[in-house]
RNA sequence: GGCCCGAUGGCGGAGUGGUUACGCAGAGGACUGCAAAUCCUUGCACGCCGGUUCGAUUCCGGCUCGGGCCU
């Protein structure tokens, strides 16, 4: 069991990039060590895409308890400090159930927020937000330029994420973005005896894994799930709609693109996103969370496990 | 057999007698409330053999290959 001696309650964390074998891991360990599976991928917290963002299946549910997967309507955007919040409410009920809680998923900022916190920004008024984001980006810059100094000077001028989320917060708060992060609020990392492991595989091995995995994606059930979807007229910026294998599905569906194109616009698109988790996970963790390496195969289960202590 | 056109990095695609676009893919990186998002950086080429020239990817000739036309 964990080395750690201390009187905190334990929590595991697999994290690592897509197709890496993050879930299989996590129901290994919940059947070795009673644990509930608490998901930590953005993309799998919406109902709507089950089989798009291959949530673990109806038998992988039966073997361990699952939480925070599809638990949220497409309509209803989750932030990270909104599925923080979730998870460590999971988190506690597992220990008050007596059970180890994992934490599996590839979502660093998601982890990051609920281990370390965030800044305590309030929820931005609706009104400014829809403002904000009607901005074109040389728009937006400039005008944050004027109103945060300190936010233009180090977000590039051609980010438009990062520029709405400053401006919409000095617009909102009447406060910057820069002055409010220089407190994080909400972190559990020092209420938990925390072992976590981080999955870096080989990149010829997960790259394959990564085509395998579109491939089974771009199924009849996923194309009726996407065109489901789609009839919601969702808008085009909410995360649901954003997803991988939703976008190219969608460009295959409206004839933008023929099946080939489509496939292959998804594979390589799995792979970029893999190759931005690899960068984040490899770089952005504490230097003592290990890091494991092998492909994860069925032999290297007992030796992932053992790297934290199970 | 003759004529014409073309041959540029992994792919697509400009261009130039000396400092060789760009897009995609690949690689590296950033990341504080949309993160499966967003953004930054970047290696790699001028079919082969001669000739002209101080200097050829660029000009000339031949060859090879591809496409087209003619007989």
């Amino acid at each position: 069991m964990n080395m750690a001696s201390t009187d905190k309650p334990p929590l595991a964390l697999i994290a690592g990039p897509t197709a890496s074998g993050k879930s299989a891991l996590a129901l290994a360990l919940a059947e070795k060590a009673g644990g509930i599976v608490i998901n930590a991928d953005s993309a799998q917290v919406y109902r709507d895409l089950r089989l798009v963002s291959a949530r673990p299946s109806q038998e992988d549910e039966a073997r361990a308890p699952h939480r925070l997967y599809g638990y949220r309507d497409g309509a209803d955007a989750c932030s990270a400090a909104d599925w923080a919040a979730d998870a460590k409410a999971e988190i506690a009920a597992a220990h008050a159930a007596g059970m180890l809680p994992i934490l599996a998923g590839g979502t660093g900022l998601y982890i990051r927020t609920l281990i370390d916190g965030i800044a305590p920004v309030p929820a931005i008024d609706p009104a400014v937000r829809e403002a904000v984001r009607a901005l074109a980006v040389g728009e937006a810059y400039s005008a944050l330029a004027r109103e945060d100094a300190e936010a233009a000077a180090r977000i590039r001028p051609g980010d438009p994420t990062r520029t709405a989320r400053a401006l919409e917060v000095v617009r909102s708060t009447g406060r910057t973005l820069t002055a409010w992060q220089a407190e994080k609020a909400g972190g559990i990392g020092d209420e938990v005896a925390l072992s976590p492991l981080i999955l870096l595989p080989p990149r010829d091995w997960l790259h394959i894994r990564c085509d395998a995995r579109f491939e089974k994606i771009f199924s009849d059930e996923s194309i009726e799930e996407v065109r489901l979807l789609l009839e919601r007229r969702l808008p085009a910026l909410a995360p649901v709609m954003r997803a991988i294998g939703v976008r190219e599905i969608a460009a295959w569906l409206r004839g933008e693109m023929d099946r080939e194109q489509a496939l292959a616009a998804g594979k390589a698109a799995t792979r970029q996103y893999a190759k931005r988790q690899y960068t984040w996970f490899r770089r952005q963790p504490p230097a003592p969370w290990p890091r494991f390496g092998e492909a994860l195969d069925c032999g290297a289960v007992p030796n992932a496990l053992a790297l934290i202590g199970f």
